[in-house]
RNA sequence: GUGCCUUUAGCUCAACGGCAGAGCGCCUGACUGUGGCUCAGGAGGUUGUGGGUUCGAAACCCAUAAGGCACCCCA
């Protein structure tokens, strides 16, 4: 029997048991975190009908099709169900299938694994999580839920304790007005909030000659525009300025401008700290279907991984799917990207390779029935607990509990059972402790708790 | 899809065209009632694969595969 060679596949990256553990902790942190906002969980099929993905013009060649490896002799194995390549366009179909059975404003998360067949490279991935959370509305919905997602994030990688972070805000309407009342054609606008947003990527020259170069602008018109999204001032210093550039008589603009004061207003109200928000005029996501607040979260001692989080607010979710005009408000968090990056960088340490606390080392394997009881008792306690049972030496069993990192290691040999006892040595502190049998229990919780 | 780089022990990497090596990790023992430290020993390789040049190739050439990085785009 040859031996197949275990090798690692681009894009599709693992964790040893003492990362995963850490990973897992910050995805219970979103979790929790998005249930506390009141976000309903659902989840999607990992595959979607090829025409669902296709329909928001996903880019073909990044779409992983699924099929059989055999079918029938003869028969091709194909299907026509496809793996998503994220959570937007199944959601959308999802509340478009389910609208008459949803209440809205409908608040939905959704924490999945997404695959995209691209050639893989420095934190993007062909296989990773993605934790999205929207909420949509019939017709319209409430501009507060903008407010609401900064201090969603803001909780988030502040119970991450991942260092500093800022969640740059801004308006598309803004922008778009502005451009408009630069003189921009209508069909550009697209293309130039394009340029606007590789500002923070690429140099302003760069931004300038493609503006002017590329779109054809004029050098004032670039300027302008320039000037006006290379702004960087305090939350109301800037809000002020933008105000006095309400003379542009547009429409749009003032708008855009109205919306991001009441966001801004209700994040304080919200409790979202100053050091951890800005508006920055240059935020403009791509190209997408954003129409009003965009957001993007970056953190600040590495800030070459870009934005953690991203999103904004959309006019139509589900224009495919449905006539029913259904507006939304969410964003996405690259979960595995972040971690990834934030593991290997050791800005995240990993610990222990074991979630349990408590090792029950079993010293008389004639006496199994004991430590199988003790362990027992602790779970049921709310500890949770593993049992040693193969024979060995005190020893090697010590050296385990300590290589895998549990807290406590249990002791119970012939002394500790001529007086009903146990000896429990923290593994932390090397120190040792013997308390009755009917203790254990309570003993073991007061050294975890300490 | 385009371009560049890399590939030698589980990992990180050495070896002038001339015997395949180190550190870390792993296993065993010192140590059958006490882990991390230390010491001693051990296992582990068709040098990614296929061909070519050469007396001789891990090294040079060609092909191919895999991995990495950047562009594009995005998380």
């Amino acid at each position: 029997m040859t031996a197949i060679t275990p090798r690692p596949m681009s894009g599709f990256p693992e964790l040893l048991p003492e990362q995963q553990i850490v990973f897992n902790r910050s995805l219970q942190i979103i979790r929790e975190t998005f249930e506390a906002f009141g976000f309903a969980p659902i989840e999607t099929p990992s595959v979607e009908r090829k025409e669902v993905l296709t329909s928001k013009g996903g880019e073909e060649k990044e779409i992983y099709a699924i099929s059989r490896m055999q079918s029938q002799p003869g028969e091709v194995g194909e299907t026509e169900f496809a793996l998503h390549f994220d959570l937007t366009v199944p959601f959308a179909r999802y509340v478009a299938q389910h609208k008459d059975k949803l209440t809205f404003p409908f608040r939905r998360y959704q924490i999945q694994k997404v695959w995209r067949g691209e050639r893989a490279q420095k934190g993007r991935y062909r296989e990773f999580y993605q934790c999205d959370i929207d909420v949509i509305g019939r017709g319209s919905v409430s501009l507060f839920n903008d407010s609401e997602i900064p201090s969603i994030i803001y909780k988030i990688f502040d119970r991450m304790d991942i260092g500093a972070f800022v969640i740059r805000i801004n308006n598309r309407r803004l922008l778009q007005g502005f451009f408009e009342a630069q003189g921009v054609a209508h069909g550009q606008i697209a293309d130039v909030l394009r340029a606007v947003d590789r500002l923070d990527k690429t140099s302003r020259d760069t931004v300038f000659a493609d503006l002017t170069k590329n779109l054809g602008l004029s050098e004032m018109q670039a300027s302008a525009i320039m000037a006006m999204t290379a702004q960087s001032l305090p939350t109301d210093e800037l809000l002020t300025q933008l105000s006095n550039g309400a003379s542009y008589g547009n429409a749009t603009y003032d708008q855009g401008l109205a919306e991001l004061k009441t966001v801004v207003a209700g994040m304080r109200s919200l409790g979202v700290p100053e050091a951890n928000f800005v508006i920055d005029p240059s935020v403009a996501r791509g190209l997408g279907y954003y129409t009003g607040t965009v957001y993007e979260t970056k953190l600040i001692d590495h800030a070459d991984l870009g934005s953690i989080c991203s999103g904004g607010r959309y006019e139509d979710l589900a224009s495919f799917f449905t006539s029913e005009k259904l507006p939304g408000v969410g964003i996405s968090i690259g979960l595995s990207r972040l971690m990834f990056a934030l593991l290997e960088r050791g800005v995240l340490p990993t610990g222990a390779q074991t979630v349990a606390p408590v090792l029950v080392t079993s010293m008389d394997p004639a006496r199994m029935d004991y430590y199988l009881q003790t362990a027992a008792q602790l779970r049921s306690n709310g500890v949770g607990a593993e049992v040693f049972f193969d024979k060995k030496g005190l020893g090697d069993q010590l050296k385990y509990a300590s290589k895998k990192g549990f807290k406590l290691a249990l002791i119970a040999g012939a002394d500790e059972f001529s007086t009903n006892s146990f000896k429990i040595k923290d593994m932390r502190t090397t120190t040792e402790c013997t308390c009755l049998a009917s203790d254990v229990t309570e003993t073991v919780r007061q050294l975890l708790a300490e």
